[in-house]
DNA sequence: TCAATCCGTATC
DNA sequence: ATACGGATTGAC
C-alpha cells in the first residue's frame, strides 16, 4: 500500500509530434463510463491544434484505459495535479461548448442530490450532437405581440410578475382556477422574464400540454423566440432547437422533464405545471425529479419560480410551510364563480359492488346531468381510470383474479365477445377454469374506457361518442354535445368548456395500496373537473365522506395537501424524511450497508424481496442528513464498484413508489 | 523455464 | 468496463 506507484507503460497513443497549448494545456474533464468510482475529474493535455475547440464545456473524445470515450470539458487550467504523465486529447467533437457554468453547476448538485454519476446527468439534459445542425441558421423572431396578462382574481400573482420583472428570486406554488387558461398564464410570466432581458424554462408532463403551452408561448412573445423541446422531434431538429437556447439566439424553453437542464443563460423564471404528474420523474439513473431539479437550480441561481397545478402536492406544499415559497390562489369569490359544483354519488357502494353494470346503469344523478348537459348542446367529460375494454377479469363465483395459465399474468378482455387475453404474454385462454372452485365464467372486476364508451352509446343513441386515452389522445374537441370518454391526463380540452363532468370509478384510483393514491387521485379528478364550465356539474363516483372527495367538492387542494403533508410527517415518509431505496441481490446489498459510512439518525427498514431474486432495503435519514444519505450511499458505491463488485445496485432517493 | 491463467489495481 | 503488471500454476 505504501510503496506503489504509477505503472510505468507506454503511452497507449503516440505522443510524437504532438506538442501541448501554450496557455492552459491541462483540460479537466469528466469521462463518460458509468462507474461510480470514475465520476471524478480526469486531466488531459491539450494539443496545441485543439487549442481552439477545447473549451470549458467543450465536448471531446479521450483514450481512458486504452479506449476512445466521450468525455466533458470542466475547465481550462495551467498545471495538473496528477503525479504520472498526461494523455493528450484525442479529437474535439463538434466546435462548441455543451456545457455552461450554469449547467455544469446544476449537473453536478444533481448527481450530488440523487447519489448518481455527474455524466449520467449530462446525458440527461444535453442531446446528442447532429454536426448538420451546428450550421443552421435561426430564422430571425416576428413582431414582439403587445404584452396582455390576465391575473384577475389572483391577488399575490402582480406581486409575483413585479418580483419576475426586478429580477427578484420569488418562488410561487400558483393554484390555478378551475377553468383558468394556466398554457398562458405560465406563457405571460415567462414574457415578463423576458422584458426583463432574462430567460425562462417552462417544464410540462407530456406533448399535449407542451403543445398548450408552445401555443400560448408564440401568443405571448411572437415567433422565434421560444424554443419547444420534446422527445419526438427527431435529433437534428433537438439538436438545433436546444443549440438555439445554448447559444443564446433564443432565451425561452418549454420541454418536457429533460427541459429542466436548458442551456438557458441568465435564467429569470423557472416553472414546472403540475409537478405530481409522475412523468415529471425521470425513469433513468440517478431518477431526478423535474420539481426538486428546478428546486435547486432555482436556490442555485437565484432565478424564480414556480410550481403551477390545479391540485397541489405534498412537496409543493412543504415549500409553502417552511417558507421557502408563497402561495398564489384564487379569491374566495373568484373561486366560487369558477369552481364545478361538484357531488359525490351516494349510491357507489352498489356500484363498487359491481363495477361492470357501473356504466351501463349510471346513478341517477350522473344519467340525468349528462342529459341536460348533452340537451343543452354542451359536451360530456367521463373520466374513466383505465383503458381497454375489461382490463382485469375474475371468477364470477368466488372472485379469484382470473391469472393467464401459462405466465400467470392477468387476463383481459378485449371486447364483448373475444376469448381472454394474457396482458403480459397475450396469448389468448379461451377455457379458462377457476384454479380455486373450477368455476368457468369470467366477470369484470374492472371496466375499461372502451367498454364504457360502448355502453354510454348505447345509453344515449344519436349522440356522439369520442374516445381519448392510450396511444390515441385528443388534444381537443369542439363545443358541441357529445360524450368524450378519456383516461386520466388524456382529457381533451373543450372549447367553450365541458357542460358536465362524470369521474366514473373512484374507488379504483382511491384504493390502490399506495401512499398517495389520495394525492394522486385528486390531482386526476381537479385535471378533469378543471375542464368544465364554471358552475357546470362535476359528479365523482366516490364515497363523500373520503378526505379527497371532500377536496374535490370543497375545492381545497391547498387543505388536502397540508392534510397529506402532515400524514407524511405523522408515518415520517418523505418529503418531511428523505429515504433512499436499495435494490439489489442480498449479497450486494449487505456488501453496501456494511461499507456504509451510516449518517446521523438513518433507519433501515427490510430487506424485503422484489422481484426475482432480488431485495429492497429502505433508508431514512431526518430530511437534513439527505445530502449526507446520498453521499455515503454514493461513496459505497464507488468502493463497491472499484472492487469489480459484479452485481449492481439500484440507488433510489425519494422513489415516487414507495410501497 | 516458459507460457497460460488468475487477481488486483488503475484508468489522466 | 478494460487493460495491464505481477503472482501463480502446470507441463516440458
Amino acid at each position: 500500500m505504501t510503496t506503489r506507484r504509477p505503472a510505468a507503460r507506454p503511452a497507449a497513443a503516440p505522443t510524437a509530434g504532438r506538442e501541448p497549448a501554450e496557455r492552459d494545456p491541462v483540460a479537466r474533464l469528466h469521462v463518460d463510463v458509468p462507474l461510480p468510482h470514475l465520476d471524478r475529474l480526469f486531466d488531459y493535455l491539450v494539443p496545441a491544434t485543439l487549442d481552439a475547440e477545447v473549451t470549458a464545456g467543450s465536448r471531446v473524445r479521450v483514450r481512458f484505459a486504452g479506449r476512445l470515450v466521450d468525455a466533458f470539458v470542466l475547465e481550462r487550467v495551467a498545471r495538473t495535479e496528477h503525479e504520472g504523465t498526461l494523455a493528450f486529447v484525442e479529437r474535439a467533437v463538434g466546435t462548441e461548448p455543451v456545457l455552461t457554468a450554469e449547467t455544469t453547476a446544476l449537473f453536478r448538485a444533481v448527481a450530488e442530490r440523487w447519489a448518481g454519476n455527474v455524466v449520467d446527468v449530462v446525458r440527461l439534459g444535453v442531446p446528442s450532437r447532429h454536426a448538420r445542425a451546428e450550421t443552421s441558421t435561426p430564422k430571425p423572431p416576428g413582431a414582439l405581440p403587445e404584452l396582455a396578462t390576465d391575473l384577475s382574481g389572483y391577488r399575490a400573482g402582480p406581486s409575483f410578475h413585479a418580483a419576475v420583472a426586478e429580477g427578484r428570486a420569488a418562488r410561487a406554488v400558483w393554484t390555478m382556477r378551475p377553468g383558468d387558461d394556466w398554457p398562458a398564464r405560465l406563457a405571460e410570466a415567462a414574457r415578463v422574464a423576458h422584458d426583463a432581458g432574462r430567460g425562462a424554462v417552462l417544464v410540462v408532463p407530456d406533448a399535449r400540454d407542451l403543445a398548450r403551452v408552445d401555443a400560448a408561448l408564440t401568443a405571448a412573445l411572437g415567433t422565434g423566440r421560444h424554443v419547444a423541446l420534446s422527445a419526438d422531434l427527431g435529433p437534428a431538429e433537438r439538436y438545433r432547437r436546444w443549440l438555439a437556447l445554448r447559444r443564446g439566439v433564443v432565451r425561452v424553453a418549454v420541454g418536457t422533464r429533460a427541459a429542466a437542464y436548458a442551456p438557458v443563460a441568465d435564467v429569470g423564471l423557472l416553472a414546472i405545471w403540475d409537478d405530481g404528474d409522475d412523468l415529471h420523474a425521470e425513469p433513468r439513473a440517478p431518477y431526478p425529479h423535474a420539481r426538486d431539479v428546478l428546486v435547486l437550480r432555482s436556490a442555485l441561481t437565484g432565478s424564480a419560480l414556480v410550481l403551477a397545478a390545479h391540485a397541489r402536492t405534498a412537496e409543493a406544499q412543504q415549500l409553502l410551510e417552511n417558507g421557502w415559497a408563497h402561495e398564489i390562489v384564487a379569491e374566495r369569490g373568484v373561486l366560487r364563480a369558477s369552481a364545478p359544483r361538484v357531488r359525490a354519488v351516494a349510491d357507489d357502494v352498489e356500484l363498487a359492488r359491481d363495477p361492470a353494470a357501473a356504466a351501463a346503469r349510471l346513478p341517477t344523478l350522473a344519467w340525468r346531468t349528462t342529459r341536460e348537459s348533452l340537451a343543452a348542446g354542451h359536451a360530456v367529460l367521463v373520466q374513466v381510470p383505465r383503458g381497454g375494454y375489461v382490463p382485469s377479469l375474475a371468477c364470477a363465483r368466488d372472485r379469484t383474479p382470473a391469472r393467464c395459465p401459462v405466465c400467470s399474468g392477468p387476463l383481459a378482455a378485449a371486447s364483448e365477445r373475444s376469448a381472454p387475453v394474457c396482458r403480459w404474454c397475450a396469448r389468448a385462454a379461451p377455457g379458462w377454469t377457476c384454479p380455486t372452485c373450477g368455476g368457468q365464467r369470467l366477470r369484470a372486476t374492472v371496466v375499461g374506457s372502451a367498454r364504457t364508451a360502448e355502453e354510454l352509446g348505447r345509453a344515449f343513441p344519436g349522440v356522439p361518442i369520442r374516445s381519448s386515452g392510450g396511444d390515441h389522445v385528443l388534444a381537443d374537441v369542439g363545443d358541441e354535445a357529445a360524450v368524450v370518454v378519456a383516461t386520466p391526463g388524456a382529457e381533451p380540452v373543450c372549447g367553450g368548456g365541458y357542460g358536465a363532468a362524470l369521474l366514473l370509478d373512484g374507488w379504483a384510483l382511491l384504493s390502490r395500496p399506495d401512499l398517495r393514491a389520495g394525492e394522486e387521485t385528486l390531482r386526476r379528478w381537479a385535471n378533469a373537473a378543471a375542464l368544465v364550465r364554471p358552475g357546470a356539474p362535476v359528479i365523482v363516483g366516490a364515497d363523500a365522506g373520503v378526505p379527497a372527495v371532500q377536496a374535490l367538492v370543497r375545492w381545497d387542494p391547498g387543505g388536502f395537501a397540508a392534510r397529506e403533508l402532515s400524514e407524511r410527517a405523522e408515518l415520517d415518509f418523505p418529503p418531511v424524511s428523505r429515504m433512499a431505496s436499495v435494490t439489489g441481490p442480498a449479497a450486494a446489498l449487505s456488501e453496501l450497508t456494511s461499507a456504509l459510512h451510516a449518517p446521523e439518525g438513518l433507519q433501515t427498514i427490510g430487506p424485503v424481496p422484489v422481484g426475482h431474486d432480488g431485495q429492497r432495503l429502505l433508508l431514512r435519514v431526518p430530511r437534513a442528513a439527505g445530502a449526507d444519505l446520498a453521499h455515503a450511499l454514493k461513496t459505497a458505491a464507488a468502493g463497491r464498484s472499484a472492487r469489480r463488485s459484479a452485481d449492481p445496485v439500484r440507488i433510489q432517493l425519494d422513489p415516487l413508489e414507495l410501497l
